[in-house]
RNA sequence: GGGCGGUUAGCUCAGUUGGUUCAGAGCGCCUGGUUUACACCCAGGAGGUCACAGGUUCGAAUCCUGUACCGCCCA
C-alpha cells in the first residue's frame, strides 16, 4: 500500500456491493462450505450438522426465511470456526398442494386444466416448471450469505428421496402402522383433495347458530308433553299439533345427512324420548333419538343433530352407535342426490340459506344467535374445510410417538425457548393418526396396487408385475400421492442417502441444532423426531430452536396477500447483506417476534446498516493507524502497554467469553449485543479515541509500538467474533489486516481460528482505573454541557481528594483527559477552595471535581443541582443503612453482601458529605 | 372447553442463580457540535409506582397465589 492511503482505497461509507459478490465466490471456489465425511472419520473434531428446513420449491425468500437461515447461518459459521467439520445441507421441499396450484393456474390462463393433459403430461409440466423456476429461492440464500454445502442440495422428489419415502411406506405398511380405511377426514373442496389434521387450520369466525325444530314422530305427543311441562323447553307445539324439539347448529344445510338426534344419557329432561323418532324437516325421513355421553347438556338445547359424513364428533357417535351414514355432498362440496331434489348441485353455502328460508317459511326456524368459533379452512387456499366420509391412507401415530415423547421427557432433546416442551409434549400425548393420502399428482405417487381378480392390496419396494396374493397381472396402482410432509419427516436422514448405509449417514447423522418456527411444530419437528426413532433409532437432533415471527409494526404477519411483506433481496440491495444479517439477529429476542416497518426499510434496518459502517470506519481507523509498516506482535509489545491497552484486552477477553457463552445458549440477540457495545462503545468511543494521541508521536516510539500490536490484536479479534453475525464487512478488512511479525495466519476469516478467552489478558485493575477514569471524563463533559461551556473551549478541572491509585493514574492519563473532555489544564495537587464560582462533582470513589466557571456559574442553579444529587444519594443511604440496621439481615445475608452494603453506605456517606460542604459553602459564598 | 405464554421508558425489548450504585439497552425525542475513521457521526440530557392485590424472604422486576387485560396453540 507503499503512496496509497486507506482513504484512497476504502470509500468512508461501506459499499457493500463492491465486496458481498467477490467474497462469496472466493468462500466458495476455496470450498469452505462444502464437508467431507472423511475429514471426520480419519479422527477430526466431531461434526456439527444442521440441516435446513427445506422452503417450497416455488418459494421466494421472505423475512421469515432470512431470519431462519440467518441463525442457522451464524451457528454454523460459528462452529467452523471452533474447528468442527461443519454441514449445512440446503434442499427444497415439492410442496405438493402449492406447486400443483400454481402450474394449474398457469394451464388454466390457457384455457387447460390437469385433467386435459392427463396425469402424465401434467406432472412432466409441472417438473419442467420445478426445473425452470424452481430452487431460485436457494440463489437468494447466497445473497445473504449463508454457507451451505450446496455440493449436497437435495429436493423432497429427486430419486434419493423418493426411495427413501417408499421404503418408509413399506416398512410401516409391513408393521400394520401404515392402513387404508374409509374415515372421515378434512378435505378441500377446492384443491379436491384430503388434508391432515394439521393442514386444516382453524379459524375464529363470528356466525350464527341456528335453532331447528324438528317434528316428532307422533306416537310420542305424550312423552314430549309430559317432558315439556317438566321443564324441557327444547320442546314445543307446532301449530298444526305436530310436537316438536329444538336442535342447534351453525351448518343446517347439513340436516339432510343426519341419522340421528343424540342427546346426553344422564340429561333426564329428554330421557324419555331416547328411542324415539324424530322427523328431518324438507327431507321427510325419520332418524332415531339416541343417547351419547358426548352431548353437551348445556350446549343449545342439550339435543344436537348428528350428521355422521360432515362433522368429526358425528361421526364417532355413529361408530358408537351405529346408525347410518349419510354422504349429502359432492368432493366439490355442492348437495348431491341424497339432497331433496331442490338442493342438488347447490353450492353448500347457497344451501344453507335455502334451507333456512324453506323452516322458516313452515315455522321450523326458532331464530339463531350471534356465535363465534373456530372453522377449519385449507392452509394452503384457505377454503373452508369439509369433513367428509373418505377412504384414505393413515399413519397409525401412537406407538411413533412413544419415543419421540420420551425424548422430550428426558431432555434427549431440548427446546429453545422452553416452554416450547411443553406444547410438544401435549399433542404428543394426544396424537392422533395421520392422513397422509393426498388426491394430488404431484408427489411421491403410494406405492400400493390393487388387485382386481382378488381384491387384495399390494405395497411393494419396486413395481410389481403381478398381485403377491394371488399373482394377478390385473394390477392397478393406488391414483393418490403422499402428503408432502411424508417426504420431509425423514429429511434429517434421507438427505444422507438412507436407506442405503452411508459414509455420510454415519458420519452426519445424528444432526445437531433444528432451527425452525413453531408454526412447524407438529406439522414437520414433531414428526422429524419420530422418524428418527423409527429408523434410524436415534433422535434426529439434539436441540430444537424456535424463533419467533416476522410481523409489520402493525403485529400482523407479514405475507404476499396483505401486501405487508420486505423482500429481503431488496434489503440486501439497499443496506447489504450484514446489515440484514445482523438487524434480524439484533431485533430477535430468544424466541421472540420482530416487527419490522415495510413502509419505512431505512428506519427498519438502520441498526444493521449503521452498525455495519460504524465497524467499517473503525477498520478503516485502524488500517490508517497501522500503516504500512510492520506491526509487532504483542510478545513484543507487552512491556511497554498503557492502561487503555490492557484495559481493551481485557475487556476483549470478556467479550470473547460472553459472545461464545451465548452462542452457546442460542441467545444470539445477546451476541450481538455484547459484541455491538464492545466494538461502538469500548473500542471505538474509547479505545480508538484514547490512541489516537499515541498514533501522531514518532513513528517507532515505545507506547505507539505498544497501541500497534494491540490495536492488531483487537480487531483480528473483532472480526472473528462478528465474523458469524456479519461475514463479508469482517472478511474484507479481515483481509487487508497486516499480519503481525513472525506470526502466521490462515488463508481465510471464515476458516480463521474461533477465539478463546486468554486469562493472562484479564486485567481487573486495569478495567477498575479505567472505569473511574471514564467516569472522570463523562462528569467533566456532563458539567460542561450543564453550564454550556463550547465544545471548543476548553476548561480547567481541579481534583482533590484523590486516592492513591487513583492519583497516579490520573497523572498518566493526563494527556487522554484533557482530549478527551476538552480540559486546558487539570490540577490534581492541593484543595478546592470553598464557595468557589464553579460547577462541582464527586466521583463514585470520592474523588471531587472542580471547574472554574467564573462569570458563567449561576449559583442558584449550582445549588439546585447539588441538592438534587444530594437527595439521590441520601435515598440510597436510608436504604443501605436500612439493610444494616436490621438484625437479621446481618446474620442472614451472606457475609460478601453486608459487606458491600456496608461499602456502599461509606462511599454514598461520603460523596453526600462533600456534596453537601460545597452546597453550604456557595450559599455562604 | 383444554394447554402454553405475556404485561418493565413514547416504541421494541433485555434483566440468566432473589443481593454489583438494579431499574437497563437500542430506537425515538430534546440540547449542542465542520474534534482528519465514521453526520449511517460525536457529546450531553429528559423519560419507568417493573399491570394490580396479597404472600414467602433479612432482601422480590425476579419465587408463590389470586385478579385484570393481551396473545398463541389445540379441540
Amino acid at each position: 500500500m507503499i503512496g496509497v492511503t486507506v482513504p484512497d482505497v476504502l470509500p468512508s461509507r461501506l459499499d457493500p456491493k463492491a465486496i458481498e459478490e467477490s467474497l462469496y465466490k472466493q468462500w466458495s471456489e476455496r470450498g469452505y462450505f462444502h464437508a467431507n465425511a472423511e475429514d471426520i472419520l480419519v479422527g477430526g473434531k466431531p461434526p456439527f450438522v444442521v440441516v435446513i428446513p427445506p422452503p417450497n420449491v416455488t418459494a421466494v425468500l421472505h423475512m421469515g426465511h432470512g431470519l431462519n437461515n440467518t441463525i442457522q447461518d451464524v451457528l454454523i459459521r460459528w462452529k467452523r470456526m471452533q474447528g468442527h467439520t461443519s454441514l449445512w445441507v440446503p434442499g427444497t421441499d415439492h410442496a405438493g398442494i402449492a406447486t400443483q396450484n400454481v402450474v394449474e393456474r398457469q394451464l388454466s390462463d390457457q384455457g387447460v386444466s390437469r385433467h386435459d393433459l392427463g396425469r402424465e403430461e401434467f406432472v412432466e409440466k409441472v417438473w419442467s416448471y420445478v426445473r425452470k423456476t424452481g430452487g431460485q429461492i436457494l440463489g437468494q440464500l447466497k445473497l445473504i450469505g449463508a454457507s451451505c454445502d450446496w455440493e449436497r442440495t437435495r429436493f423432497t422428489l429427486d430419486e434419493g428421496l423418493n426411495h427413501a419415502v417408499r421404503e418408509v411406506f413399506v416398512r410401516l405398511y409391513e408393521k400394520d402402522l401404515i392402513y387404508r380405511g374409509e374415515y372421515i377426514i378434512n378435505w378441500c373442496p377446492r384443491c379436491l383433495t384430503a388434508l391432515s389434521n394439521e393442514e386444516a387450520e382453524g379459524k375464529e369466525v363470528e356466525s350464527r347458530i341456528y335453532h331447528l325444530r324438528y317434528p316428532l314422530k307422533e306416537d310420542l305427543a305424550d312423552v314430549a308433553k309430559i317432558a315439556k311441562e317438566s321443564g324441557a323447553n327444547a320442546i314445543g307445539q307446532l301449530l298444526d299439533g305436530r310436537w316438536y324439539l329444538t336442535v342447534s347448529t351453525t351448518r343446517p344445510e347439513t340436516m339432510f345427512g343426519d341419522t340421528a338426534v343424540a342427546v346426553n344419557p344422564k340429561d333426564m329432561r329428554y330421557s324419555d324420548l331416547i328411542g324415539g323418532s324424530v322427523e328431518i324437516p324438507l327431507a321427510g325421513r325419520f332418524v332415531p333419538i339416541i343417547a351419547d355421553d358426548v352431548v353437551d347438556p348445556e350446549f343449545g338445547s342439550g339435543m344436537v343433530k348428528v350428521t355422521p359424513a360432515h362433522d368429526h364428533n358425528d361421526f364417532e357417535i355413529a361408530q358408537r352407535s351405529g346408525i347410518s351414514i349419510l354422504d349429502v355432498m359432492t368432493p366439490g362440496a355442492k348437495m348431491n342426490e341424497n339432497a331433496p331434489e331442490a338442493f342438488e348441485g347447490m353450492d353448500r353455502f347457497e344451501a344453507r340459506k335455502l334451507t333456512l328460508d324453506l323452516l322458516e317459511g313452515s315455522g321450523l326456524c326458532a331464530g339463531d344467535d350471534p356465535y363465534t368459533h373456530s372453522i377449519p379452512q385449507c392452509y394452503r387456499c384457505h377454503t373452508v374445510v369439509e369433513p367428509r366420509l373418505s377412504e384414505q391412507w393413515f399413519v397409525k401415530m401412537k406407538p411413533l410417538a412413544e419415543p419421540a415423547l420420551k425424548a422430550s421427557r428426558d431432555g434427549t432433546i431440548v427446546f429453545t425457548p422452553e416452554h416450547w416442551k411443553k406444547v410438544y409434549e401435549n399433542w404428543m400425548e394426544n396424537i392422533r393418526d395421520w392422513c397422509i393420502s393426498r388426491q394430488l399428482w404431484w408427489g411421491h405417487r403410494i406405492p400400493a396396487w390393487y388387485c382386481k381378480d382378488c381384491d387384495k392390496i399390494t405395497v411393494a419396494r419396486q413395481d410389481p408385475d403381478c398381485c403377491s396374493f394371488c399373482n394377478s397381472n390385473h394390477l392397478s396402482q393406488d391414483p393418490d400421492v403422499l402428503d408432502t410432509w411424508f417426504s420431509s419427516w425423514l429429511w434429517p436422514f434421507s438427505v444422507f442417502g438412507w436407506p442405503e448405509d452411508t459414509e455420510d449417514l454415519k458420519t452426519f447423522y445424528p444432526t445437531h441444532d433444528m432451527v425452525t418456527a413453531p408454526e412447524i411444530l407438529f406439522f414437520w419437528v414433531a414428526r422429524m423426531i419420530m422418524a428418527g426413532y423409527e429408523f434410524m433409532g436415534e433422535a434426529p437432533f439434539s436441540r430444537v430452536y424456535l424463533h419467533g415471527t416476522v410481523r409489520d409494526k402493525e403485529g400482523r404477519k407479514m405475507s404476499k396477500s396483505l401486501g405487508n411483506g420486505i423482500d429481503p433481496i431488496e434489503v440486501v440491495d439497499l443496506f447489504g447483506a450484514d446489515a440484514l444479517r445482523f438487524t434480524l439477529i439484533s431485533s430477535a429476542g430468544v424466541g421472540n417476534d420482530i416487527y419490522l416497518d415495510h413502509k419505512d426499510l431505512e428506519a427498519s434496518f438502520s441498526t444493521g446498516r449503521n452498525f455495519a459502517n460504524k465497524f467499517w470506519n473503525a477498520g478503516r481507523f485502524v488500517l490508517m493507524s497501522l500503516g504500512d509498516q510492520p506491526v509487532p506482535s504483542m510478545e513484543m509489545v507487552k512491556d511497554n502497554l498503557e492502561l487503555e491497552d490492557r484495559w481493551i484486552l481485557s475487556r476483549l477477553q470478556r467479550a470473547v467469553t460472553n459472545v461464545t457463552d451465548n452462542l452457546e445458549l442460542f441467545r444470539l440477540h445477546e451476541v450481538s449485543e455484547d459484541i455491538y457495545h464492545f466494538v461502538w462503545g469500548d473500542f471505538a468511543d474509547w479505545y480508538l479515541e484514547l490512541i489516537k494521541i499515541r498514533m501522531q508521536s514518532e513513528p517507532g516510539d515505545d507506547s505507539q509500538q505498544a497501541a500497534r500490536g494491540t490495536l492488531i490484536l483487537v480487531m483480528d479479534g473483532i472480526c472473528r467474533l462478528l465474523h458469524p453475525l456479519m461475514p463479508f464487512v469482517t472478511s474484507e478488512l479481515w483481509g487487508r489486516l497486516p499480519s503481525p511479525q513472525g506470526l502466521g495466519r490462515s488463508e481465510d476469516l471464515m476458516i480463521a481460528e474461533w477465539p478463546d478467552p486468554d486469562e493472562k489478558f484479564l486485567d481487573p485493575d486495569a478495567e477498575k482505573n479505567m472505569l473511574d477514569f471514564q467516569e472522570l471524563v463523562t462528569q467533566v463533559r456532563s458539567l460542561r454541557k450543564e453550564y454550556g461551556v463550547s465544545e471548543g473551549r476548553g476548561v480547567t478541572v481541579r481534583l482533590a481528594g484523590l486516592q492513591e491509585g487513583f492519583h497516579s493514574m490520573i497523572k498518566e492519563q493526563m494527556v487522554a483527559l484533557q482530549r478527551l473532555a476538552q480540559v486546558d489544564v487539570c490540577e490534581i495537587e492541593g484543595a478546592i477552595e470553598e464557595g468557589g464560582a464553579g460547577a462541582h462533582a464527586v466521583l463514585k470513589n470520592g474523588a471531587e471535581v472542580f471547574i472554574p466557571l467564573e462569570g458563567i456559574i449561576d449559583v442558584v442553579h449550582e445549588r439546585k443541582r447539588l441538592q438534587v444529587e444530594i437527595n439521590r444519594l441520601s435515598e440510597q443511604m436510608e436504604k443501605a443503612q436500612k439493610n444494616l440496621a436490621n438484625e437479621r439481615f446481618m446474620q442472614q445475608a451472606p457475609p460478601e453482601v453486608v459487606e458491600r452494603e456496608q461499602g456502599k453506605l461509606k462511599s454514598f456517606q461520603e460523596q453526600a458529605d462533600k456534596l453537601t460542604g460545597k452546597f453550604t459553602s456557595l450559599a455562604e459564598g
